[in-house]
DNA sequence: GAGGAATTAGTAAGCGATTACATTTTTCCG
DNA sequence: CGGAAAAATGTAATCGCTTACTAATTCCTC
């Protein structure tokens, strides 16, 4: 009987799709060993087992990803909207974040926003549609609808490259605020007290508005301040960096420490001074954020913010698997950066 | 009759999923209607189109994207394997597949193999699974079994990075080992004979086995050559960069002039040129490859070969989507590249 | 080795859309 | 204004799999 059923399925032409039914026959099994098989193999004795993977092999079985999808609601898909893939921080984050999906077998989709709230929602509806069992997104200011869908749809997410203990949304990452503060506090400590800031653009990135206002506050704290002169914000670009520097230093009062919002502006900021003939650290100390591979390259390398991209993207994956999987992991996990102390940075020449 | 079918549909719990049936209850119309209303708004006539329309916001309805790819064959996703994402010049290819893309309503799906054909396999495999509908691939060269697959499942891929005029595989980007050749045959033109090379890794890498490949012919087609100990390959990396230039000036018939597989690498060489004291372009010629943004921030801005990374991105997507709707188009698309001549070139010193 | 619990396997009802085909309505002409 | 062609709409089968429920086996224990 079941090898009258296989001869039929042979007389297939070989255009049309190998369906689990046709596994099923000819391993003579129900279908629903065979989906047992495929998905929860410990459920299927030896001698079955066997004729189904050969089966299958034979076959040259393909699993259906939609009828999977559909019959399980659940896609086994993840999306990510990040702002853009320029920036290689979020590129090795991403990748992280898709390989350890991948050891769970989930997939990536991917979108990006370029920083744009409106964007952002639309591509998330998108990925909503197609499914996504669970999200990542970047920071934690988005579009309030945004919230809302999510919330409707009871879909998983994490924000992350922000830390905010006491926030109602789950995230993975660290402390930007808290960060620029620090790097602010060493200038300080090093003797500068007029320091400039070229960060990036506030509106709709949480995470440059965070870090400028860690560096106001640390300079308040000790009481300086950061005038509005002193702090111009610019997108993440080398040659934007340098404009910027220049239109920092084209003052008399110029400031004698420039923080950057990244590594990208700090570069800019590097390249910018040196080819105006400003010594760095001699006149000027300039520091990043971010620590990108080339940061330690430079001459002079480049003190800088290191941020654990590749640990976010990962830890990401994970809280996002357990969620899936009905676990209740901590809603909110802090990463640590670091300071790198590299030789763009010194005290102010004294006067 | 619709308003009891409306009344019994508006009981349920707000956790359960909207369906397109429910729209169809409340604008009191048949489900094909829907379903036509939104793959093809043409269809139905303005009185109900404004009933579904209207339905649909009401109940915030979300099209189920499974049921939809498994109803309709076609899942309105395209997968994307690339060797990683670190490499800049790749994610901004991707950003770019991906708004393309965007634009036609498709999603994409990525996956990075590591310059690994195994793992390309792989991913290419669930890629397949997930039920995508078309494939960009890096690059010509990939195991055999993943154009098997490929044809088997009669799939829409191409191949992007390169560019073979005679090849039976779709391609879009240009002609590697034709771009190196012209960057060895310019440093040939201003009179250097020593020739070195700092290659990426050939193995799984045909871009940079093309980009070898091309120097070689070109010293070759001049009478000059490129011995074993003028090549170096290495990891994409500015530390290894650094590395293989010192190895190369480390001997005492040091080339003048180095091509690099990569901008990358070209940094390493640069910094680590520069930071031996050795002059550039005085003592040391250098080029690199890609044209990444930093290339002409450096000091010396570096001379590179520009590539099409953007284009080949959206390029890519359009040779994708035409072929889902059932378009020819053309299956190789040769894009340009520019040699982009800096600071970090010029004649060798005179002996 | 009998009897009941625990496992393993099978049957068949969905999952939520699309779309071929049938039916109704509109349009167009003479 | 009648009737045929064209356009709009509806009916219901279908896509390929999972899984609740049921039936059959296997495994223990005494």
């Amino acid at each position: 009987m079941g090898l009258k059923a296989t001869r039929k399925r042979l007389q297939r032409t070989s255009a049309e799709r190998v369906r689990l039914v046709d596994v099923a026959l000819r391993a003579d099994v129900s279908t629903a060993t065979v989906s047992r098989f495929l998905n929860d193999p410990g459920k299927v004795r030896a001698p079955l087992a066997e004729r189904v993977r050969a089966a299958i092999a034979d076959l040259g079985y393909v699993p259906h990803g939609a009828a999977r999808a559909l019959a399980s609601q659940r896609s086994h898909t993840i999306g990510a909207v990040i702002p853009t893939l320029e920036n290689a921080i979020f590129a090795r984050g991403i990748d992280a974040l898709q390989h350890r999906l991948a050891e769970d077998d989930y997939t990536l989709l991917l979108a990006t926003s370029q920083y744009d709230y409106e964007r952002e929602l639309i591509d998330v509806q998108k990925l909503i549609e197609r499914g996504i069992d669970g999200l990542m997104l970047i920071g934690e200011a988005h579009d309030p609808r945004l919230y809302d869908l999510l919330e409707a749809n009871e879909l998983p997410y994490v924000n992350a490259w922000v830390f905010k203990a006491e926030s109602r949304h789950p995230c993975v990452g660290f402390r930007n605020r808290q960060a620029a503060y620090r790097i602010a506090s060493y200038l300080l400590d090093i003797g500068h007290r007029r320091i400039g800031m070229i960060g990036g653009i506030s509106r709709h990135n949480d995470r440059a508005a965070d870090r400028i206002s860690g560096v106001r506050q640390a300079l308040a704290d000790r009481g300086a301040s950061l005038p509005d002169r002193y702090l111009i914000e610019r997108p993440y670009d080398v040659g934007e960096g340098r404009q910027a520097l220049r239109l920092l230093l084209d003052r008399s009062d110029a400031p004698t420490a420039v923080v950057c919002g990244n590594d990208v502006l700090a570069f800019g900021a590097l390249f910018e001074a040196l080819s105006m003939g400003v010594a760095v650290p001699g006149q000027l100390s300039i520091v990043g954020f971010d620590d990108l591979d080339l940061a330690r390259q430079l001459a002079p390398p480049l003190t800088t913010m290191q941020v654990p991209s590749a640990e976010m993207g990962r830890r990401a994956a994970e809280y996002l698997l357990d969620r899936i999987g009905g676990g209740q992991p901590p809603g909110a996990t802090e990463l640590e950066v670091n300071l790198i102390l590299r030789e763009t940075t010194a005290p102010p020449r004294s006067r």
